[in-house]
DNA sequence: CTGTTATTTTAGATACAACTAAAATAACTG
DNA sequence: CAGTTATTTTAGTTGTATCTAAAATAACAG
């Protein structure tokens, strides 16, 4: 598939904000939807792999994710100017940190 | 429509690309593919022109457009990124067809 | 006016990416 | 080894962008 057309899904453009500057588990990933299968998280992830925008290690039974910001290019501060103009990054990941705080 | 689903579609870059320098009445565009329909053109141009990514200008019964750089902000270098890469990767297609030959 | 050219709009068909459910795999634990 | 957890793969369904064909619009010429 396209650099571009990987990146221009909304469902993938927001497990890339997810893993852009940490690592996080398949289950991490897909725990943030609740609107969608696991198998249908793995399938995006096996793009965004396939096009080198994220980075897979394995540790025990889980598999590991995080995004290659210099993979992506020019597409860089697409997805940058994407977040920002949605001023969607920060409220997202505040909610994720509110959701791990009530999990606790 | 996202500006970033506006240009992910191929037919939309390829019209882009078209009209990224020069003017080029909407006939003209359609001309250049001989694969699709004039009016499935046209709605492309009506997505391209309500994303602001190109200008309509009207001479007699023509409709001429003409790529807005601009409008484009972190798109445009992802736009030109993609028409190298797809030059590079038609010239590398043209060698293989030339060394082919000489084989011959 | 009527006819012609250029293009768009509308309504419906089609192709394909994204999805779900279920089976398969992979790494570990007792 | 059998059982458990984490995740992927497969096969088939669904939703939506893209497409076509036909009718509508727009600008002009005779």
């Amino acid at each position: 598939m396209e650099p571009l057309q990987v990146i221009a899904a909304p469902r993938r453009l927001r497990i890339l904000e997810l893993v852009w500057d940490r690592e996080l588990a398949a289950g991490a990933i897909a725990a943030e939807f609740d609107d969608v299968s696991w198998s249908a998280i793995s399938q995006h992830l096996t793009q965004l792999k396939a096009a080198g925008f994220v980075v897979e290690r394995r540790v025990g039974t889980s598999r590991i994710y995080r995004a290659d910001q210099a993979a992506l290019g020019s597409l860089r501060s697409v997805v940058e100017d994407h977040w920002r103009s949605h001023m969607s990054r920060l409220k997202n990941l505040a909610e994720a940190e509110q959701r791990a705080k009530d999990r606790s």
